[in-house]
DNA sequence: CTAGGACCTGACGTCAACGTAAGGTTCAAG
DNA sequence: CTTGAACCTTACGTTGACGTCAGGTCCTAG
């Protein structure tokens, strides 16, 4: 599969693809003429991408994580930082929530406002 | 209060405090050197933009947010943006509660996987 | 009244995750 | 065999939330 097509079927920039790429995160083969071949995985590959991205991890942390990703976690180093990692998206939605509360409030608030 | 002291209480940079004051989330008055005076109340809204910021929301939506969090939401429009941004906050949750379980998986297999 | 710490205003630097433009190559169709 | 879409590399531009440096002012203790 091209670029293109992976662009289309994953909903991302074909730049973004070359990114990915670039920072060693998504891998491809060379075709004859030197254009990118990719495979079926590389869809859900860069799904999960975008769901890491969303969830406010870098890239460089997603090139820390794909080898456990892969071929599961095998190193102290590497465990520690899937926990550490875990804690921080923890308290990523611990925020989230609090922000959501006060939300409600507000637009409780704002209900209650109505003319 | 000066903004050093503001500083050290929310835990944020000087500069990040007069960035705020730049983007029109954060007032102060000025003394006769020119120097800013911020109220007691200072620190509780910057901390509040931090949580506001680990949760996703530019200076621009907070900005925007100010009026409803002080007066309450009057405006169509300022409810409806409310409303946008809530349900923002809520598929960023549901984002980062899809890596946790991903996260978790890891650091099962990575478990199984000990030495 | 003087030292030095806190403060001031520009203004340029940074980093991530791409966007975008330039200039050239490859591929599929007719 | 030509055309046009899709692809290539290189490289500069963008945005947000500050960091950092320069060069000058203010405030407070001794």
């Amino acid at each position: 599969m091209r670029i293109g097509e992976v662009a289309r079927r994953s909903g991302v920039s074909v730049r973004a693809l070359r990114y990915y790429e670039e920072q060693g995160i998504l891998s491809s083969e060379r075709g004859p003429g030197g254009q990118r071949e990719f495979d079926e995985g590389a869809v859900d590959r860069v799904r999960l991408f975008q769901q890491f991205y969303a969830a406010g991890l870098s890239s460089r942390r997603i090139a820390e994580l794909l080898p456990c990703v892969e071929t599961g976690a095998t190193s102290a180093e590497q465990r520690a930082m899937l926990v550490r990692e875990r804690a921080r998206i923890v308290e990523r939605i611990d925020a989230l929530d609090t922000v959501l509360a006060r939300m409600d409030d507000l637009i409780l608030a704002a209900a209650d406002h109505t003319d």
